[in-house]
DNA sequence: CTTACTTGACTGACAGTCGGTCTAAGTAAA
DNA sequence: TTTACTTAGACCGACTGTCAGTCAAGTAAG
């Protein structure tokens, strides 16, 4: 019997190969021969695991993904109160260590917009539910042990779509300098409005 | 002497006659030699008035958003809460007149992310400044009739992002279904926090 | 020998270029 | 005033190089 590759570690593997390369350069910029010779394999092998360039991204997007949430849940967990937590969570936007990740799911964002195949509605869907769930907990929580008033639960897709939609516009625009001082601010203005005062819990 | 054609016009009515090509289509399975045959000229022609498909849906978006401003601005005028106000600034995110440019206006937000070029840049914080002053001067007119509180001057930015946010979040994901009805649920409940209470003017 | 996997030469399609054509205004000689 | 010639902007599509995607031949393990 010949030999007996596993398809997804492979598939894994050469997506991690070409990170850098996807990193830092334009994907129409970027050729498939490219992606084969910094891999190490052949032309025909990539398309042995990938259908195009956008699949490739997609599968590094995920993995990456995998990764930094399991990053993330940790960091939340050491934070006491809801503010601190949901801060960690907007850090994905502006922080150092997930700047390649960021990168790259800028790209992903216009991929998911340019043609938005069923599988990337999908991992996006299932990506939007997740996080709006976790966001979801944090403010029930802090609401049951009152921390935050009651409306606030109303507030959390809105928080949400502030995030990304900050995001988009600090790539796209020369008016958002400092994206973590502007979320935190936005971030502090809201709970002004649905934080408890001191002393008056529930 | 030559006739001496109107670059600029000439450049607006291939982008125009582009339009229904570019709205039905994904930009990638579009040629350039469809896009000349459609406008009735030559593909050397094109390449006079354009760099590349890019700069093609980059002119009819500018086109576009200026006709959709003159529009929108009449219909603010008409409101007078502003409340009302800043929900007819979200409809262009899903009425059904401006299906067309959002849809352009959907690939163009993706092309900014995939190559920001100096000009789109430029582009995009122009009409960011634009609304941001816009949404600004509805929300400080509110405050000091004494519809709003001060602190919703605060939450523009905020409300501006979460717009965006929302959008792309429509078109990449199947989780949001009825994009109306969840953007007004978060402006009422914004509002709710944001509003002076009836009869406790300033 | 069979089977799973690999490969790079090949092909068709497209982006972008370039040399040639067309048209109409300008010029000037008759 | 007519006519022949010049000129330059506008236009065009054949051409070229490049790349995505394919496929027939190759490799190696059992």
């Amino acid at each position: 019997m010949p030999i007996i590759v596993n398809k997804e570690k492979k598939r894994a593997s050469i997506a991690l190969a070409s990170k850098d390369l996807l990193v830092q350069n334009n994907i129409d910029e970027i050729t498939i021969s490219q992606i084969a010779k910094n891999a190490g394999i052949g032309k025909g092998t990539f398309y042995e695991y990938f259908k195009d360039k956008n699949e490739l991204l997609f599968e590094l997007v995920e993995q990456l993904m995998t990764d930094y949430n399991k990053h993330i849940e940790q960091k939340i967990d050491l934070k006491k109160s809801a503010r601190e937590k949901i801060k960690v969570f907007y850090e994905f936007f502006y922080t150092k260590e997930a700047k390649d990740f960021r990168t790259l799911y800028q790209k992903f964002t216009a991929v998911s917009l340019l043609s938005p195949s069923k599988e990337i509605i999908e991992f996006q869907t299932g990506c939007f539910d997740f996080y709006q769930e976790w966001v979801g907990k944090i403010i029930e929580e802090s609401i049951k042990n009152g921390e935050l008033k009651p409306l606030a639960k109303d507030l959390i897709l809105c928080m949400f779509a502030m995030g990304k939609g900050m995001f988009i516009m600090s790539k796209t625009t020369t008016s958002i300098c400092d994206l973590k001082k502007e979320i935190d601010k936005i971030v502090d203005d809201v709970f002004i409005l649905v934080e408890n005062k001191k002393g008056e819990s529930k």
